[in-house]
DNA sequence: GCGAATTAGTCTCACTTGCAACTATATAGG
DNA sequence: CCTATATAGTTGCAAGTGAGACTAATTCGC
């Protein structure tokens, strides 16, 4: 008759945990500037690549649904916070990049993102913080989600390293 | 001109890594037993309690909304997998229960939960794996979130210890 | 004891999201 | 070329969820 503590069950743990980090971080951007989470993972990964990139592969590395990527796209454009720029060589896709507006807004935002993040892991000494991180970075490899090495700038899409997709066992699209 | 990297920023990588681990688990019980997220923590709370407890108790555990573990509850009793029981002593609470065939889901489905994680926790030696752990604990106490040595079997209420609840600075409540 | 505040749980509403169908464009095969 | 297939992105729809109003029952203060 085995038993299962949810607390001390780590699935349940990173969900909740999640939940609860998200919860702490959403108002910087939510309440300060009315923008939401798939819409902050957009403007986040435009402003770090720095140069256009594609719905898609904004997809891609954040792995969030192309349909929520697609309305938070409408949304930032209708806003006037990132533009779309037409590309003549493919017409079904759009490059997209950060507007003025938009750079100023992802600039201010981040310093203030990354400051509730230490907040909340300066509960872990530095050491504990690398061990942390570290097994993050373990366990996304091992369910296959994308790293930073992976994400080759903009590189045409299949240039990925061998292994790292079509990863055997666990589910590998959604 | 601070920059960030998503794909470094914890926040983000511990909500795109809840994401993952629950849908490998998703599987489990909801294609073989037809079970969602909440339905689950309820039988998991009631199943590992042994004893009867409220609905409300559950909430303050699992920090789910109450709304959203009162579906939960209505569903599993009419699907006969837990069972009310009236508390004479304060008529507005329903202790819960599960039933002879909550009781056999429950214990069909834990050793297949416990082989999940472990197998997505396998790609850390077992020294990473308790350093993780420790650092989870270490982070949810920072942010108040319940361990398993607050919820005090079924204690009235607020026996917790103080400065668990009403944390000055997070999020205390949604 | 009686009204006010509190608590358990349900219900409605609005919103978000994932899925899948759809449009438009591009590429490959014969 | 022309059909078949693949890809980028959008949209309609349905399911799930949180906020908060609401009901019912209890407890507190005086």
């Amino acid at each position: 008759m085995t038993k299962l503590d949810l607390l001390k069950f780590v699935p349940f743990r990173m969900n909740r945990l999640a939940a609860e980090i998200s919860q702490a971080l959403s108002s910087e951007y939510r309440d300060r500037y009315g923008i939401d989470i798939p819409e902050w993972r957009v403007i986040a990964t435009l402003g770090f690549r720095g140069a256009p990139c594609s719905a898609q592969s904004i997809v891609d590395s954040t792995r969030t649904h192309k349909s929520t990527i697609s309305r938070a796209v409408a949304s930032l454009i209708a806003r006037g916070l990132i533009e779309r720029v037409e590309n003549p060589a493919d017409r079904r896709e759009n490059s997209l990049q950060l507007s003025r507006e938009g750079k100023a807004l992802y600039h201010g935002l981040i310093p203030r993102l990354l400051s509730r993040e230490r907040e909340i892991l300066s509960c872990l000494s530095p050491s504990e913080l690398s061990h942390f991180e570290h097994a993050l970075t373990k366990i996304e490899q091992g369910l296959g989600l994308p790293q930073t090495s992976d994400v080759a700038a903009d590189a045409p899409h299949d240039a990925g390293e061998p292994g790292a997709r079509a990863r055997p066992g666990f589910v590998s699209e959604r």
